[in-house]
DNA sequence: AATTCGGGGCC
DNA sequence: GGCCCAGAATT
């Protein structure tokens, strides 16, 4: 049996039951696509069953704000999907008559839509002879061809789409695509695959050579780096007064509160810090902490104190992303997932 | 070509 | 602590 078949016979006889295999709307798929990016199927499921149930239709999502977007959004990351989204929605109702496009050349000219969506859209929803690279099918033929190119390369980029696309069976291209993500995601999975029962180990590379764990090859990314993040609470008989974070960092438009941000930790007590604290918020006022938490993001460790203020001077007028919401307003901004976890614990 | 966008699960 | 996940956009 070719590759290709043993593959798609695999397939056949292991794959899950996911929602999003028992249709062929580029609507639902696409939803399904971009939610699933970066992303496991486990943690990506009820996502997509909650976009479903607000967005049934494409009109449905356009109309939307992007808050209510964001907020469905809430706790997945990488939220600059979740704005493409919103995005690319109103572009299929306003040029595409509210017909989600089909075709690859169409779809990658749509916001978060990339090679890898186009393909695995097109694919999917018209057949369209496209080969699906994700992370599955880079360590699948890595692994069986024995390519040590790294995968995260622009060459490596480039040769491993010339070989899906040379493999890719033209007669059933979007069960193919399936086939071999889905065995790239169970049976060949990163971490301690069980070779001894794979089909395909007569013939691969990998693991005939004792180099399923060196394969596939990868270049090292940057550090991470520490940010020290210190939240000042205000409350008064209005409810609390929160920021909408702006472009060029991380959570874009989600709501945080008013802050001081430290190259390095501060000593909570020291003088320098209540100086910084009277430099920006008044010479009166006054902080308490409520609370220290550490969040993890893949370039960065943030650091934060939770602090409550009294007797503060705000020029608001130089803060125009600062606003008082009520508790209840508050629960309906989206905000990032540590910043979630403070509200319910402290605030609500 | 390298960095930067989250958050969770696994070892 | 490091790596990976149905990647895309930016610089």
């Amino acid at each position: 049996m070719t590759f290709q078949a043993e593959l798609i016979n695999w397939y056949q006889n292991n794959k899950r039951d996911l929602p999003w295999r028992h249709t062929n709307d580029a609507y639902t798929i696409w939803l399904s696509e971009i939610i699933l990016q970066q992303t496991r199927v486990e943690q990506g499921l009820p996502y997509f069953n909650k976009f479903l149930e607000n967005f049934p239709t494409v009109s449905d999502f356009a109309s939307a704000t992007e808050t209510k977007v964001l907020k469905l959004w809430q706790g997945l990351g990488y939220y600059s999907r979740g704005r493409n989204m919103h995005a690319t929605a109103q572009a299929v109702v306003n040029h595409y008559n509210g017909i989600f496009p089909v075709n690859h050349d169409e779809l990658i000219k749509l916001k978060g839509i990339g090679e890898y969506t186009a393909a695995a859209i097109s694919s999917f929803s018209s057949g369209e002879a496209r080969a699906v690279v994700d992370g599955n099918v880079f360590r699948v033929l890595a692994r069986y061809f024995g390519i040590s190119t790294p995968i995260n390369s622009p060459v490596g980029k480039k040769e491993f789409y010339k070989l899906a696309n040379e493999l890719l069976d033209q007669d059933d291209p979007a069960t193919y695509n399936q086939s071999i993500m889905e065995f790239g995601a169970i049976q060949c999975k990163p971490k301690s695959p069980n070779c001894s029962i794979c089909p395909l180990n007569q013939t691969c590379y990998a693991f005939m050579h004792q180099q399923v764990n060196l394969l596939p090859v990868k270049i090292r990314k940057a550090a991470q780096k520490h940010r020290y993040m210190n939240y000042f609470i205000c409350e008064n008989e209005q409810g609390v007064l929160v920021r909408e974070r702006q472009a060029g960092d991380i959570w874009q438009h989600l709501f945080d509160f008013p802050s001081i941000e430290a190259l390095e930790e501060v000593t909570l007590n020291s003088a320098s810090f209540a100086q910084k604290v009277s430099d920006t918020f008044g010479k009166e006022a006054q902080f308490t902490l409520l609370a220290s938490k550490k969040h993890i993001l893949t370039h960065q460790i943030i650091h934060l104190h939770f602090f409550s203020l009294k007797n503060y001077i705000f020029n608001f007028s130089k803060q125009k992303e600062l606003k008082w919401v009520s508790l209840i307003e508050l629960d309906e901004l989206p905000q990032p997932k540590v910043i979630h976890d403070f509200i319910t614990d402290y605030l609500l």
